[in-house]
DNA sequence: CTGTTAGCGCCTTCAT
DNA sequence: ATGAAGGCGCTAACAG
């Protein structure tokens, strides 16, 4: 065991509770009282057991963070975001990783978070009635990035405003027949995009009065092989599309892949234009719809941060997406204009 | 206060003793009485307090996963496979993204995971004598991946054989003057790949008996842009290299930007090789040397797990990687055939 | 300002 | 097979 309070007392020669007092930097302590411990402290290389803090407290700076899949892009980003302003804060992270439809009912329903952490944060998952109850009798405020619910608190873009924005741009430029490689609205691990930007899609071409064609609207993973899939199937319509709006920068490059595969040129014969502004969106000069990935993640911490001390109302912060032009929709010199296929 | 263990004890009709004991799944309890107890527990909707427990028991079923930069790729992937395995064990996991230098002499001066995890990995570091010996009062089994250190349990690739396998093959192909676009030696993260890599590289050419050139090696950081910065230098040399291997795939990509900006074509002018095996090399058509990203973590997570339970003497675990030649080392119909710049 | 004391909730010998 | 009781190490009232 390295070094408990008492050790510190007694070579501090004062009593426990002050050793508490001091090291938690509470109030009442004579300074010289606590320099003494300090240096006690230091000496004995103590730090408190969390356990044992976190027995007596009730609390344990330490907050859970859910994601689907650590391993995407996205998720990396938002996490990343996070643990800097919860560490910076002094919070350690405990991470679930879900990964899948049976570690999302797994957590849910084991709750590994029950009774250690000071705070839960949720991201890009449509959850279900029981689940946010399952959330609410944590007992702890609870963060979710990417939706917003009753009695959460919130942060996230507006999918649709952009995603319509994204396929305005696209009318922009003359297209008339724009299809949609979206993510899957049945898949089993419910996220919020899909249905967000599939609603946006569907907007602009209303409001532009343009009748909507199911043809168009191809469903699937959000992935580059999934993009490239839902590509191929639209390619193979008596009517091709002349544009495309992808869901996320990845399945945009399955779609640029599928048209280069069959022949085919961006933006001249299709036009493309994904979601994210990834990191290598520039260099395969994708046109996209940047979002602030690690800002959401970011502020989403702050806002649990600030609720932890002193209980507010749950708030829903909205950031802003900015539409970027680049090569995949607009022709000029760029990687596509000398891309024969 | 979500139902504690006298609760369950006395709707059980027995002792919180043998709740205890009912629960951790013990011998010496009659199958009927277990089974009440479970009954009770399940009905009440009771889990022991993870700090109660951990304060008793010395034990916490958490296990803190060190890695420099979460939003990267690499660190993503590994961190996502360490955490299915060690969660599939029921054990939590503990995340710490270094983010920058402080961050991780924050980590190592104030040890964080200090009394509140059974077990510690560590990915891609090298690690000084004192950041050992912090890991080293710590009192539980370290892993680390990506490197070894006696005393520890580590999981790793051969890097400096895998790199001096990528010159080989530039070398096969009849190249002689090869760059080198490594990481930063100098990086104070200090990362475990940048040396070796570059080791490897040498190696290769020297045994074919090229001599070394410094000039044709440019180091930098791990990103597409420090890639595209190193690319540049080595273009605006007297005599450029006809071929470059570089660190890491992301390098790979920054260098082939370079490149085509340059006016140059991949791989007739400039042949370009990378390291990962990264998901969208495929795309990009890049050859490279694949290494097992997620099995590495996987591996070391099980290998920590078997430690947890008895003791066993630290080992090593080198895995295999594999070359994968593709379009933009070897001439063919590729995404580079039809490109001219 | 400081010490005393009572838990926090559970695991784990030791009896029985 | 089960119960009783002593901590695990710390925080937080309450005295003084």
């Amino acid at each position: 065991m390295a070094g408990s309070i008492e050790e510190v007392a007694a070579r501090a020669g004062v009593s426990i509770a002050t050793v508490s007092r001091a090291l938690l930097g509470l109030p009442h302590v004579a300074a010289a009282t606590r320099e003494r411990v300090w240096r006690a402290a230091r000496e004995l290389d103590y730090v408190a057991s969390p356990f044992a803090a976190g027995l007596a407290s009730g609390r344990c700076s330490t907050v859970g963070v859910v994601v689907p899949f650590v391993k995407r892009w996205f998720f990396a980003e938002v996490l990343g975001a996070i643990e800097s302003v919860l560490s910076d804060a002094g919070y350690d992270v405990l991470l679930y990783n879900l990964a899948d439809i049976e570690g999302r009912e797994r957590f849910f329903t084991t709750l590994p978070v029950r009774k250690r952490v000071d705070a839960v944060l949720v991201a890009s998952l449509a959850l279900t009635g029981s689940e946010v109850a399952a959330l609410g009798t944590l007992q702890v405020p609870v963060g979710v990035l990417g939706t917003r619910y009753p009695g959460l608190f919130s942060v996230r873009i507006d999918d649709v405003a952009a995603s319509r924005g994204a396929v305005q741009h696209l009318l922009a430029l003359g297209h008339r027949r724009i299809g949609l490689i979206g993510g899957d609205t049945d898949d089993p691990m419910r996220f919020t995009p899909p249905l967000d930007r599939r609603a946006g899609y569907r907007q602009a071409l209303q409001a532009a009065g343009i009748a909507l064609d199911p043809e168009l609207e191809r469903l699937g993973h959000f992935t580059l092989e999934g993009g490239q899939a839902a590509m191929r199937q639209l390619l193979a319509l008596a009517s091709r599309p002349s544009a495309v709006f992808a869901a996320s920068d990845e399945m945009a490059y399955g779609a640029i892949r599928a048209i280069r595969r069959a022949g085919l040129t961006v933006p001249d014969d299709v036009a493309v234009i994904g979601f994210d502004d990834h990191a290598t969106a520039e260099l395969m000069d994708l046109s996209t719809v940047r979002q602030p990935v690690a800002e959401q993640g970011a502020r989403l911490a702050q806002t649990l941060l600030t609720a932890l001390k002193g209980a507010i109302e749950p708030t829903d912060l909205v950031l802003d997406t900015e539409l970027v032009v680049r090569g995949s929709t607009v022709a000029r010199a760029s990687v596509y204009a000398d891309t024969a296929g």
